[in-house]
DNA sequence: GGACGATACCTTGTATTCTTAGGTGTAATA
DNA sequence: TATTACACCTAAGAATACAAGGTATCGTCC
């Protein structure tokens, strides 16, 4: 039995997608499944929120996409990185670390005055 | 110049609040100081979400709050930690931590399939 | 043949919660 | 006297994740 998924932080979707794509192209399911696989399932992208994050990407010129024929055969939208998104992911990534680093230091303070 | 405040993620502001209150009482206004300092400004408490995330503790019954008298002689209202916020602060620095590092699976991936 | 799960997409609500932007009032300081 | 720090509060708005539903194809198992 494993553990039961995390909830997502509601921001960290976007970066989560982004990296995803960093790749190469995937279909939306695809980045869900590998989500999943890549974290043991402590993470598990919710399809209610993978879809309209994906659009809301594209609608901001971080992911293109182009429909196409997945590796089982089906009709499946893929999604790739624009250079715009290469940048954004980048950045992203260095807000995350610059957050978990001011956790760490509230989290790690002895209660100091 | 220090560098612009981070954007509270959704969800993490309740983990910092309970956290700042482990080492004993404290006021809100000396919550979001002592969160300000701690972290070098990175994180900066608005005070549009402070109050109302300090009800929503003390309804969940995780802190306790009391009328007094602060450092400057104003009157201020001090929150305390019940013993069921020190085990939701536990239980949420171990979600927090287990979500760092979920984060950090997909971080580091190689990109791999 | 039929049921089921996996694949693959989507939408609509609902809830949460953070930011923005205001407000009150006192005390200290420039 | 004007401004800043202290200390509390609220309301409106935006953002975004979850829950729960829907469509459709395909393969597998009984």
């Amino acid at each position: 039995m494993s553990r039961q998924s995390l909830e997502l932080l509601k921001g960290t979707l976007d970066i989560v997608i982004l990296k995803t794509l960093e790749a190469g192209p995937r279909h939306g399911y695809g980045i869900s499944r590998w989500v999943r696989d890549a974290t043991g399932e402590d993470l598990s992208i919710d399809e209610g929120a993978l879809y309209p994050a994906l659009r809301r990407l594209e609608k901001r010129g971080f992911v293109e996409s182009e429909w196409g024929v997945s590796d089982t055969g089906r009709d499946a939208k893929f999604y790739r990185l624009t250079p715009d998104g290469e940048e954004e992911l980048s950045s992203s990534v260095d807000t995350w670390e610059r957050y978990v680093s001011a956790m760490s230091r509230v989290l790690e303070a002895a209660g100091g005055a």
